[in-house]
DNA sequence: CGGACAACCTGGCGGC
DNA sequence: TGCCGCCAGGTTGTCC
């Protein structure tokens, strides 16, 4: 659930309290959070180092460190947040890595699911090289769009969910831009008309940019760091909305199985 | 290339 | 009440 802008209001939300903080203590109860790598490794190098930036990429969390970048992504259940060294907070029970800072705060990754990650690497080189274009980013253009899905053939939702293709759409906003753009999830990518493939563009950038004004979709497990909800799940046309009106023509939503995920769209529509 | 599927995990929920 | 089994979904890896 955590997708672009559930990460993105986490990073925006975090960042003034992490910015020139210095890291003086860390914990963890459960090492596979740090991917195979000995936690060990991972404090005796960070310890010390300053946060100089704190920023997203994709869906991951990157947290620039004076020598390093601590790379966290979320995946279905993570949250992030800063609080008081001695402050308690609803999510605690499932915090499983911890960084005491400068200014008596800390930062505390809670994960119920632990498929959440934590990794520290010396550059983003291995990140950059599997991930595709920011869509909301100005270099993104319909023409670097239309260019990029020329000689796909496979279905165009799995493809929207690709993040080589395209970093930060997963299963909500993936079902909200095709909704909005009308068109069926299993098209396959070669079939859809130019009018289309625009249309398509237009209405991921917008579910998106939504998404981040919404400050993110609490659907299930995601919240802010300061624990309240985002608003974005009040405003969907398609996901989670099964047996509701389509807003465009009425028909009831539906839901089908796609690529193996749950796909809510309108059969009278999306075609 | 594309697709299917398992694995990683656990809370929440429906069914009985 | 309590137990069972299934579902949720981001990513990686394996296999056909």
């Amino acid at each position: 659930m955590p997708e672009l802008p559930e990460v993105e209001t986490v990073v925006r939300a975090i960042r003034p309290a992490l910015i020139n903080r210095q890291i003086c203590a860390f914990w963890y109860d459960w090492e596979m959070v740090f991917n195979h790598v000995p936690a060990r490794m991972i404090e005796d190098q960070i310890m010390q180092q300053e946060i100089l930036g704190v920023s997203r990429r994709a869906k991951y969390i990157v947290i620039q460190l004076t020598h390093d970048y601590l790379v966290i992504h979320l995946k279905m259940t993570g949250r992030l947040y800063v609080c008081p060294a001695e402050e308690i907070h609803d999510a605690d029970k499932w915090v499983h890595f911890k960084l005491g800072l400068n200014d008596g705060n800390e930062l505390r990754f809670s994960d119920p699911r632990k498929f959440g990650k934590v990794y520290l690497m010396t550059t983003l080189e291995s990140l950059e090289a599997k991930l595709g274009p920011e869509p909301l980013e100005d270099a993104f253009s319909l023409e670097i769009f239309l260019e990029r899905i020329k000689g796909y053939k496979r279905k165009i939702k799995p493809l929207l969910l690709d993040q080589g293709f395209i970093a930060g759409v997963g299963n909500i906003y993936a079902d909200e831009a095709l909704n909005r753009a009308h068109i069926h999830p299993e098209r396959l990518a070669n079939t859809l008309n130019p009018e289309e493939l625009e249309n398509l563009y237009l209405m991921i950038r917008q579910v998106l940019q939504d998404g981040i004004a919404y400050e993110g979709a609490s659907v299930s497990w995601y919240r802010k760091p300061d624990g309240t909800k985002g608003e974005s799940q009040n405003h969907f046309y398609a996901y989670n909305q099964e047996g509701k009106p389509c807003r465009f023509c009425g028909h009831p939503i539906e839901k089908i199985r796609v690529a193996q995920r749950g796909t809510h769209y309108c059969p009278h529509c999306q075609i």
